[in-house]
DNA sequence: CTGATCAGTGAGCAA
DNA sequence: TTGCTCACTGATCAG
């Protein structure tokens, strides 16, 4: 199959669309150039109608081509973004956690102070008022 | 343009690739059937070998069109994984920090009562061991 | 018309 | 061979 040249989908990098038998013009130009400029340039050229309209429609086609790859561009950053945010969000969650983790250690901590204070008060007889009896 | 019939990418709703002038069989059956049974099919009916080859190659486009379909259901389907994730986790973050809240709210109470039960102490000449003057 | 997206297509890779 | 994914295409929709 030697004849694959000009449109059928596939993977590998594309030879260019063939330009017209009259006006030859890279795809990149083609894409560039305004409507009105193409149009100017074929009126000069003297296009038939069916090559104008061929060439439209190259036009349409190389402009899709670059559509298609923003999109798939679009596709695949969104992941990125969604992912990184996410592993973001993980590491949050653990600093947060180390944070639980540390309060939780302060809360016992200070619960046991506040029960060998009372204890020592116990045993030495002091009474405690009753609001602070309890914690 | 009533002629766009048989393969050009496009949204619509594809009209069956066109059966081999000898073998009629729907697109449905071309592929599910195995490749024996398809080769045994195409002996009997005797097609000539370009048609076996078309009749193949019908056969594995059936099947990318397929692929291509499952390919996006998952696309979609991990992207969708990616967005649950990350709301539930961002749920999490807030039970997190709630608790973070309720934990530092409880601190405090505890501060201010052991200092309340220090002052205590200290307006009534009670002594107290040194390891529970501070905090 | 332009730009974005969809479903279908063949190429090409991996299993 | 099969299944998947890529780049590309025309159709189609929104702006």
């Amino acid at each position: 199959m030697p004849q694959e040249s000009k449109k059928e989908g596939g993977r590998k990098n594309l030879p260019p669309l063939s330009p017209g038998p009259v006006l030859d013009i890279s795809d990149d130009e083609l894409v560039s150039i305004s409507v009105r400029d193409l149009n100017r340039t074929l009126k000069l050229r003297g296009l038939s109608r069916d090559e104008i309209v061929r060439m439209k429609q190259r036009r349409r086609t190389l402009k899709n081509r670059g559509y298609a790859a923003s999109c798939r561009i679009k596709r695949i950053e969104q992941k990125d973004e969604l992912e990184t945010e996410k592993s973001q969000e993980w590491r949050d969650m653990e600093k947060m956690q180390d944070d639980v983790v540390r309060m939780s250690e302060e809360i016992s901590t200070m619960k046991s102070r506040y029960d060998a204070l009372l204890k020592f008060a116990r045993n030495n007889k002091i009474p405690v008022p009753a609001e602070l009896e309890t914690l």
